[in-house]
DNA sequence: AGCTTGTCTGCAAATCATCGGCAAAAAGCT
DNA sequence: AGCTTTTTGCCGATGATTTGCAGACAAGCT
């Protein structure tokens, strides 16, 4: 679905009009819980709007202008985030952590390519049934009177040279 | 499925007959891979036999009577056995590694509780939908051309304090 | 706008999980 | 038993993530 081949300004398909309403909403949402909007944090969900992939804190800091905000902010700003449901964490082949914004909208599931750790996205098709699957056993799981349900899933393998349609995941 | 509550020898259904038929098996796909059956290998597949839920590289050293085998040689061997498919590894919600002895099977997905640490077995009915899902993402990916395919999937949430009919998990 | 207060941030140092190097110990073959 | 190759143990090295603390800042109040 999202084309893009080696861009190392990869805005796969979010306008930034688009990233600034989500930016807005997402602003909401941390203020409604309680927290304070700042420059760091309005910057670091800037950066994972920017990137609709997962991404690993490192880039995340690498990403805000040099010498913007620190590592251990994007750390803690993220630990938050991920509290208050605006972002979804994965991991990656080797156990690091990924980020990607989602508030609230559907998961999406991705394939680490474990060749050059570019990542590309599961066809629409494959992750409607995963999903159906997965809402299913959350479901079940809520009515058994689990609470603060979340999953993961993920799929890795080295992808042929070739079939390299996938976002660049620089690492 | 499997019943057991806090229990400290936690010996969910394998007795000790079924244990050293595995453990027989696991070293015959060694010795075929061209690896050497060892007393800190026997241990470790010992180990991982007798809890038969995924737990971390830690708690299997642990496990291991006191000084009967270096934390780094548990690492290596885990690592080793994983890729002879021996083992499969999940991940607990930080990130860290989780193994469970699952020698070429159908994998099992589990639900770990945030609050306590244990781990319940998703039902075989659910188990079942997950696989075949996963098994059809996978197979996708192979006509792909993508080859080493691994997955990773597992649910985390807080579980009613009563409502806890699942294997133990100290950590 | 200025004040107050509790929340963030930055920096440095600590911790955790995992890995790499190397010499000694153990396996498996003959 | 002897030889060769794989493993193990120990130790130090990494990389990722966290913690403690003091100063900076956001948000509400006057």
């Amino acid at each position: 679905m999202i084309a893009s081949t080696q861009t190392n300004s990869p805005l796969a398909h979010a306008s930034s009009s688009t990233i600034s309403r989500s930016l807005e909403q997402a602003c909401e949402h941390l203020k409604a819980a309680g927290h304070r909007i700042t420059r760091p944090r309005k910057a670091i969900l800037t950066a994972l709007l920017k990137r609709s992939y997962p991404i690993t804190i490192e880039q995340i800091h690498d990403d805000l202008s040099k010498g913007s905000c620190d590592l251990v902010t994007v750390y803690r700003c993220l630990a938050a985030f991920e509290e208050l449901g605006l972002v979804r964490r994965s991991y990656f082949h080797n156990g690091a952590s990924l980020y990607q914004f989602q508030m609230g909208a559907e998961p999406v599931y991705h394939v680490v390519n474990k060749a050059d750790n570019t990542i590309t996205v599961l066809t629409p098709e494959l992750t409607n049934e995963l999903r159906t699957v997965i809402q299913k056993i959350e479901g079940n799981l809520k009515a058994q009177g689990y609470s603060n349900i979340s999953h993961m899933a993920g799929f890795f393998a080295t992808a042929p040279a070739a079939t390299r349609q996938s976002i660049t995941f620089p690492v």
